[in-house]
DNA sequence: CTCAAATCCGACGAAATCACTCGGGATTGA
DNA sequence: TCAATCCCGAGTGATTTCGTCGGATTTGAG
């Protein structure tokens, strides 16, 4: 899902290897990525080589933005969402004080979201690479390094 | 649900009465206020004229725990629950870098929660009681406030 | 004593959601 | 041309959520 994102840093990443390293299903993260694209948050080029790549750095990339890409408006209950648009009054709403409790739960949960960007969530360990290694190499190579495959 | 506690303040409400103003039924209420019950949140007396009443004063119930009572541990994702005995560790936990982010999210959530209490939910036209009539009230009063306890 | 009001309790069911699959079509580099 | 790759709508199966049902038990009042 989200860690989709964090191996970018330089090519497109082709959703074959994406599912080999993340151990999902090809098909199911078309989905999720098909989101996130319509978001804004990431391009995709087709074709032979094609893939996916950031459209902003790690760190500028809020994880809010993302999770509302992929799940929708933030909202611990449908009568409290952060989207004006969806805005769902439920039928109680008149004597219903409990609104004001999934308000509060909601902008918590927003402001946790906000505080964090995809970069707090890449592991330090990978960020520096050598432009002239091929990133799309070292599958699982057994014998090559030894002290990198560690995950 | 919780609108249930808000009631309360003197004598024992019947689930029909609940029931009734808050406009859901009443087996299903019932299961709920077992939650309640077997939580330490509420106690009830069987027969003719029982009911349900709150087992502190609205204002000592936080919120996380009526919704721990009712909803279980708070855990935004199953990876990062508020109770170690329930914890499930997700099978990609070794490389899983977002559990960092589901972890702030739920402490953000608890945080909120601890924060507000059953009082803060109650219309503020029923809060005051009479001082004579003392229902359960004040059974954890550590210090003798002789403010409310005319005795 | 009897009866009705109420809680207790386990099981069942329908609807929504989540995680994922399927099957094909469209684009592009080699 | 051919294979890699994205594009995209529809469908499926498990799980959760919300709610129902039927009956057993306890208790106060007449």
């Amino acid at each position: 899902m989200v860690q989709l994102g964090r191996h970018y840093g330089q090519g497109p990443a082709s959703l074959a290897e994406i599912a080999a390293e993340e151990d999902l299903p090809r098909a199911y993260l078309e989905q999720l990525v098909m989101s996130l694209r319509d978001a804004g948050l990431v391009v995709s080029t087709r074709g032979a080589h094609g893939g996916y790549e950031l459209t902003r750095r790690p760190d500028a990339i809020r994880m809010s933005d993302v999770l509302r890409a992929l799940e929708g408006p933030i909202a611990p209950m449908i009568c409290a969402t952060d989207d004006p648009e969806h805005a769902v009054l439920c039928d109680r709403s008149s004597r219903c004080t409990v609104n004001l409790l999934w308000v509060r739960v909601r902008d918590a949960i927003a402001g946790a979201l906000d505080g964090m960007t995809l970069a707090d969530l890449v592991p330090p360990r990978v960020i520096q690479l050598d432009p002239a290694v091929d990133p799309i190499a070292v599958p699982t190579a057994p014998t090559a390094n030894g002290a990198l495959t560690s995950s």
